[in-house]
DNA sequence: ATGGTGGGTAGCCCA
């Protein structure tokens, strides 16, 4: 069995005391970070070192960004993707090399966007939509099982939403975004192992902003953290949650852990 | 219709 896991941790010097929390509560074999808003040089490895999680791969940036892998089983770095081109610190990708051995896990940071869905007002939207297109023309060529988990920064689904109909202009929800997507899901035939196992049209977010004075209340939360994987990987996946608990700990990252058990 | 909060950094950017 080998657990991974998944968390936009909105910088993990800050939160290091409750990414140990999670990490003794869960024990996954694998986290997957993305927002560490660290380099490389100021990573807490030692506090990872502490606990177990002595592999680590590391794709950092100072103050914005940046994306790590850590993990208990061995695994060896192999990729750093710019989809942006711009030099962002979006992506690093490992491959399982004791338990899971040949498993290619994918961990990215896909762009949020800005807030105007347009690309002619808003260069950020432009550079997401154009960053989606070159990993899908990527993920025509895998010949792998993969696995790509991260925050995609997009909700697909009516039901990945608290109002559907509120967000279609609203940045990430939008039509363009949901198809520019989807060509992405299309160009590998990637299985979205969230959905598999937690069935539409039940609701189920990932991330709740920080602007609501109580995010449980109103509940306007969003699926935007995701796990996809290769059709055959995808039938070995044997659990799916959403660790939602861990908005309500101090100082909470807006994002919660999405963890997947496989039987390889 | 608007602004609301949070993190990193250093005199605003990003989410």
């Amino acid at each position: 069995m080998v657990k991974i896991a998944s968390w936009n941790i909105n910088s993990v010097r800050l939160r290091m005391p409750i990414v140990a929390r999670f990490l003794e509560e869960e024990a996954p074999d694998v986290l997957c970070l993305q927002e560490i808003k660290t380099v490389e040089s100021l990573f807490p490895y030692e506090a990872f070192n502490a606990l177990g999680y002595v592999y680590h791969a590391v794709h950092g940036q100072k103050g914005y960004h940046g994306v790590a892998t850590v993990s208990r089983i061995p695994l060896r770095e192999f990729s750093r993707h710019d989809w942006q081109d711009n030099g962002e610190a979006r992506h690093v990708g490992v491959e399982l090399t004791g338990p899971g051995q040949g498993m290619v896990l994918e961990n990215v940071y896909i762009p949020a966007g800005g807030d105007i869905p347009d690309r002619d007002e808003n260069p950020k939207f432009g550079q997401k939509l154009d960053f989606l297109e070159r990993m899908t023309r990527w993920a025509e060529r895998i010949d792998r099982p993969t696995l790509i988990v991260g925050d995609f920064n997009i909700a697909p689904l009516e039901c990945d939403v608290w109002n559907h109909k509120q967000l279609l202009k609203v940045v990430s929800h939008t039509p363009i975004e949901v198809e520019t997507l989807q060509r992405f899901r299309d160009a590998h035939g990637w299985s979205d192992i969230g959905r598999e196992h937690i069935l539409a049209p039940e609701r189920y977010y990932s991330w709740w902003s920080y602007r609501a004075k109580d995010w449980k209340a109103g509940d306007r939360g969003r699926r935007l953290d995701h796990m996809w994987a290769s059709p055959e990987l995808a039938r070995q996946a044997v659990a799916h949650r959403v660790s939602e608990h861990c908005r309500d700990w101090p100082q909470p990252s807006d994002h919660v852990p999405l963890i997947t058990e496989f039987n390889l």
